[in-house]
DNA sequence: GACTCCTGACTACATCTGTAATCAGTCTTG
DNA sequence: CAAGACTGATTACAGATGTAGTCAGGAGTC
């Protein structure tokens, strides 16, 4: 699977959202932060169908997107590269790191633990 | 902090293992399969070292570089920007995402279990 | 039918990245 | 001292990325 660029990724939590959409409705839906002209989300459309991680089909003169990958495998593939890059691919270093730099509150803890329980039976 | 790009991330994990070092002793123990030349590592090092994250002092008419930042602080930011990118900044989605595919184990889970539990006395 | 609007396609351009080669100066070694 | 060996600095260049502008063609409007 070819490799989304941040900003890239942006359209496609979009279309993720929701599809099919028009360039005009994904450019509304983008978050006001990115103050994205048009132009910007079209070209990000075209790279992202040349990628291959987004089809089309047309709709009078104007194509509709969707995504042509599932959130869920991209988000996979993502975490498990920066869990190899950064801990060897173990997940417990990387719990243990977020424990210490306070990113684990206690609420989170009960509910892993819960999460753990129910993975076990 | 200045972001690392993912062949410059290679440079850092071997400073981080040992510094200081010179370009040539860097260019030494990065990992084989990147297959970089001399040329290119002390390419990767000015680049890192003005963006700051590697400093350098002179020894003799060359430089022994060693890490500006931690791999610690490196390591959260990164792992930050994923978690929230992804799973709106909660790691509960995310341990249930890497349970789902199979990216863990029941000694995984067991190894988690203690470790919240030693995080709760 | 002429004019305007919207759309995808194509082009533009600076910056970042990967991957070097070259160059000028300094040390070493004969 | 002359010849090499090494070093950081500078330059090169293609592909990816962020961020658009322009253009040609169809649709709708008067």
């Amino acid at each position: 699977m070819e490799r989304i660029a941040e900003g890239e990724y942006a359209v496609m939590e979009v279309l993720w959202e929701r599809s099919p959409l028009t360039a005009a409705e994904v450019a509304e839906r983008v978050p006001e932060q990115r103050g994205w002209s048009l132009a910007t989300v079209k070209t990000m459309l075209s790279r992202l169908l040349a990628k291959g991680v987004l089809a089309h089909e047309e709709e009078g003169r104007r194509y509709l997107y969707r995504p042509a990958i599932r959130r869920e495998d991209y988000v996979a593939e993502e975490s498990g590269r920066l869990l190899d890059r950064m801990f060897g691919g173990r997940l417990t270093p990387f719990v243990a790191h977020l424990a210490e730099r306070d990113r684990l509150t206690p609420a989170d803890i009960e509910e892993i633990e819960s999460l753990l329980k129910a993975l076990k039976s």
